[in-house]
RNA sequence: GCGCGCUUAGCUCAGUGGUAGAGCGCUUGCUUCACACGCAAGAAGUCACAGGUUCGAACCCUGUAGCGCGCACCA
């Protein structure tokens, strides 16, 4: 048996049971082994970015799953926790060219074109792309590696583009030219979830436009017709309107104004024009339209009308039939059609310029600050450009299941809030645009050819789909002849590969093991942030199918901020390295720190402080088990229940209860009480009294061992092993490494805690049986509660007479029954009594006696020489003070006719015994008091 | 604008109808033979505010304020 170490060291210690671990394949998941007595369990990480590396977030959501995982297997069951990473087409692609250009390889992406390119992310991500997943191995994650997946694998890109041909097929994924959200950095189309609204200060400008009273038949930008009119400006005199922008730069894409025809200042207009006054060398008129969504009394009630740029006014556009005119460029550059004042500026330099161009023309009339909400590209953080694009867009599938799978609680969320936000997506959603103008990802899977033959006909593998016009060919495999076809330059969005990773990480198509015995997953770990992008996406996918929901229970994390609540950030270097963390304070300090500070469904305000405790924590654990092993002796000897005191019961029920409550904390996925319960049991319940009242019985290390002594040793390691156990889930290095070193594995089968801590079985409550055969009994508990009590309140009277907790004294004991030499012994020791003299009724204590109540009598702290009288009286006074207090307090409720008639029989009889406590007490207190004034 | 959540000790948070709690921080005393990453004792709260229900409210109901989140959005 090693001999427990002075101090703990955890890097050392964590290293070696990972690799133990590993080596006896003790995270190996293996369906043969799955059945009615064991059932599965499984649960798929959050796949992390390929890119990415460990940051607290990912501490967090992995240090829950492994506590799932591990507790799973405690009890018996065959886990598989499947780990992978994602491919992350923006993310991915940005980093590796920055790296790219820093390097000095290329300048843009078209220096080595797409080919090229991605063959440098794959070199990149072959090099770096493990990194985070090796991180969590420190961390302690126990997934199994063997199946570790990644979503550009060739299986699983086969998935991705065999459930694209599916949906063709099926009518649910179209092409179309769309008004879309586009990032002019990323320079590529985005899904509506991946663009963030946020109040942005802007200002709103008014400027008037003349309504011409001889309408152009022709309202289109052409230039020439327009240039013909633009020097003969008639219909001065006419009528003006005001119209109110934040955009003065997309002026010259407006292709109408709009008012509301309800709107009676403006209706009689519907049907004229106006001049649009930019481009100024072409001021084209404009129809003035009559449109339902333009709003009253929001700036002056008429709209420009920009179809190409905004989406509420493509929509106008579509119902008017009006041109849309692009003027902003994929990069966010303003296009010929802006005309030769804005054409080559950037959209925000436009913008100003536009307002000078108002100004020189005498159109602008004011402008004032306004603050609006803009929509930012999620991952750039640039304002987001709406613009029209061709695109592919799916029509959710399986929307009715899915919706029905969380409002039923078949698949439950924690917290439950979040199934109201789930369902309140669901039932407004909007087709998916899943096509991204980026070469990192899955590439659509369609080709296109001009052909003026008839379309040719569906493949033997049937994964074809053939359409008019030009010819399309959409199908997993190239067309046979490929040569004389083109594929869609586009790839897929990555949360259309990440919807299908319950599944496809399985072996999907394919009828596998693995997804017959651990589909569909128990739980799912996720922060609420990305519900739409993965959560809400998965379970439609795995109605789609799989035809069954993908897991049984949703957690949702709490987004970690730094102490101030701000987000963690690099730019704020907020953002401590978990790994610096993991080295300065061990991981298993690092998993209690969090876990402690991570109450269910609210954020996590982490604070170095909370590591430090977890550390605190692993060394308190360390060092009484350490005690334990000192004491030597038999290990996980036969506990004799004749011999068992007060204390030990007192320990065992405590257990017991700790047993429960960690047991139903971590079914409710409470991991925070859990920790806590814990954390109190082990250290306020088992160290400082079980641990520190059983001295008076192991003695020194070097006595010679006794029954009673062995009993106690055989209690300690029955509580010990129960800990550990309980423990190992959340803090799984040190619970090993003390497992074995105080030899519990030596007597249990292998698959039973005799290999590791981490097959032990999960401890279980007491049954009645137990309990009998430990002669466990309530009064056993109370009478260690009230010798607790004697030592606090002796300890008050020590504090009260400032006695220094080195200096041992005597005090005297007057009992109210018996008291046993052996608990007098226990208390001597806890006082810290030179000795603890046990007196008679007819002992009368000297005049000022330090005297405390104590539910087994009475406690006296002679200060021979030292009293002081008045220092008695005023101790005395407090506490009568304080008994009166109580006292009234519980009087009044008891005289109160309505409390009597009305309150429940046990709260009524509670309150009984509180009124007979205190006026004891106080009866006692003022005996005292008056014979120190006597 | 609609919806959800939060407000309890200096800080971070437990506490779902019956005597206000924990950790950290703070004060005091202790190198007591497992542990100073420790031991012991202590101070510290109008439970956001206003009403209501109840014998009794931190807890249930209504409203108000502040903070946070989600969705929608008005140019």
């Amino acid at each position: 048996m090693p001999e427990i170490a002075a101090t703990y060291t955890p890097a050392s210690v964590e290293a070696k049971w990972y690799a133990y671990w590993l080596e006896h394949e003790c995270f190996t998941a293996r369906p043969e082994r799955v059945s009615a007595m064991r059932p599965g369990y499984s649960i798929v990480i959050p796949p992390p970015n390929v890119t990415g590396v460990l940051t607290l977030g990912h501490v967090l959501n992995n240090t829950i799953q492994d506590i799932l995982a591990r507790r799973a297997r405690m009890m018996g069951k065959e886990v598989l926790w499947l780990p992978g990473t994602d491919h992350a087409g923006i993310a991915t692609q940005n980093v590796v060219e920055k790296s790219l250009r820093k390097s000095g390889e290329m300048k843009h992406r078209d220096d080595l074109g797409r080919e090229a390119l991605v063959a440098k992310i794959w070199e990149w991500k072959e090099k770096y792309g493990g990194i985070i997943l090796q991180q969590l191995r420190a961390l302690g994650a126990s997934c199994d590696w063997s199946r570790t997946r990644f979503t550009m694998d060739p299986e699983y890109s086969r998935c991705v583009q065999s459930v694209f041909v599916d949906l063709y097929k099926k009518g649910m994924i179209y092409r179309g030219k769309r008004m879309v959200n586009w990032c002019p950095a990323a320079l590529t189309a985005l899904s509506d979830e991946e663009v963030t609204m946020k109040p942005t200060n802007g200002t709103l400008y008014y400027f008037k436009v003349e309504v011409i009273p001889d309408p152009d038949p022709d309202p289109s930008s052409d230039s020439e017709g327009s240039r013909a009119r633009a020097g003969s400006r008639s219909g001065v005199g006419g009528e003006w309107l005001t119209i109110a922008t934040t955009r003065p730069e997309t002026i010259p894409g407006d292709s109408a104004v709009a008012v509301n025809p309800k709107d009676a200042r403006y209706a009689h207009l519907i049907g004229k024009h106006v001049r649009r006054p930019l481009p100024r060398e072409n001021q084209a008129p404009i129809p003035i339209v009559g449109d339902d969504a333009v709003v009253f009394d929001f700036g002056t009630g008429v709209l420009k009308v920009t179809p190409a740029h905004d989406k509420a006014d493509f929509e106008i556009g579509q119902r008017h039939g009006l041109p849309a005119i692009e003027v902003i460029d994929a990069r966010g550059t303003m296009s010929t059609a802006a005309g030769a004042d804005l054409a080559g500026l950037d959209r925000f330099d436009a913008r100003t310029k536009a307002v000078e161009i108002l100004k020189e023309l005498g159109a602008l009339e004011k402008e004032e600050p306004y603050q609006n909400n803009v929509g930012y590209s999620e991952r750039a953080d640039v304002p987001i450009e709406p613009r029209l694009s061709e695109q592919w867009f799916l029509k959710y599938p399986s929307q009715q299941d899915a919706r029905n799978v969380v409002a039923s609680s078949e698949t439950r969320f924690f917290p439950d809030r979040w199934s109201k936000v789930y369902d309140h997506w669901m039932g407004n959603l909007q087709d998916w645009c899943i096509s991204r103008q980026l070469w990192w990802g899955h590439r659509v899977p369609v080709w296109y050819r001009n052909t003026d033959a008839s379309p040719s006909q569906l493949s033997e593998s049937g994964t074809a789909c053939v359409i008019g016009a030009g010819e399309i060919y959409v199908g997993i495999e190239p067309p046979p002849d490929a040569e004389n076809w083109t594929q869609d330059p586009d790839v897929l969005d990555t949360w259309f590969s990440s919807w299908l990773w319950p599944f496809a990480t399985m072996g999907w198509p394919e009828n596998t093991d693995t997804l017959n015995q651990f589909y569909p997953t128990n739980d799912l770990v996720t922060g609420p942030d990305i519900i739409f992008f993965w959560v809400a996406r998965m379970i439609m996918a795995g109605y789609e199918w799989m035809g069954e929901k993908p897991f049984m229970n949703v957690y949702f994390t709490g987004i970690i901020r730094d102490k101030q609540g701000r987000k963690m950030s690099k730019s704020l270097g907020n953002s401590p390295d978990p790994l610096d963390l993991i080295a300065n304070y061990g991981a298993d300090a690092l998993r209690l720190g969090v876990m402690r500070s991570a109450p269910l469904g609210a954020d996590i305000l982490f604070d170095e402080k909370n590591v430090e405790l977890g550390r605190n924590f692993c060394t308190k654990l360390w060092n009484a088990t350490r005690f334990r092993q000192m004491h030597g002796g038999e290990t996980e000897a036969e506990i004799d229940p004749a011999l068992l005191t007060s204390d030990d019961k007192w320990i065992l029920m405590r257990l017991d209860v700790a047993v429960r409550e960690t047991s139903l904390a971590l079914h409710g996925y409470n991991f925070t009480e859990a920790t806590q319960v814990l954390y109190r049991f082990f250290w306020n319940e088992y160290c400082d009294w079980y641990l520190e009242a059983s001295k008076v019985r192991v003695g020194n290390p070097a006595d010679a061992p006794d029954a009673r002594k062995a009993n106690t040793l055989a209690v300690m390691d029955f509580v010990l092993g129960h800990t550990l156990r309980l423990l190992h889930p959340m803090l799984p290095f040190i619970t090993e490494e003390l497992w074995q070193s105080l030899g519990y594995a030596t007597d249990l089968p292998a698959d039973q805690g005799g290999l590791t801590i981490m097959t032990a079985r999960w401890p279980t409550a007491m049954t009645h049986n137990e309990r009998e055969h430990f002669c466990l009994d309530e009064s056993d508990e109370r009478y260690a509660n009230a010798k607790y009590e004697v030592v606090n309140l002796g300890r008050g009277l020590r504090r009260d007479f400032n006695i220094a907790s080195n200096k041992r004294v005597r005090f005297v004991f007057r009992p109210a029954t018996e008291l046993p030499e052996h608990e007098a012994a226990v208390l001597r020791l806890l006082l810290n009594a030179e000795t603890l003299d046990v007196v008679g009724a007819d002992w009368i204590a000297p005049k000022g006696t330090p005297t405390a109540l104590t539910p087994l009598g009475e406690l006296y702290l002679p200060l021979e020489g030292l009293i002081d009288v008045e220092a008695e009286r005023a101790r005395l006074s407090k506490e009568i003070a304080k008994a009166e207090d109580e006292l009234g307090k519980v009087r009044a409720k008891l005289a109160d006719e309505n409390f009597a008639a009305k309150v429940p029989a046990k709260v009524l009889e509670e309150h009984r015994q509180r009124e007979t406590a205190w006026s004891e007490k106080l009866a006692q207190f003022q005996k005292m008091h008056d014979a120190l004034s006597g």
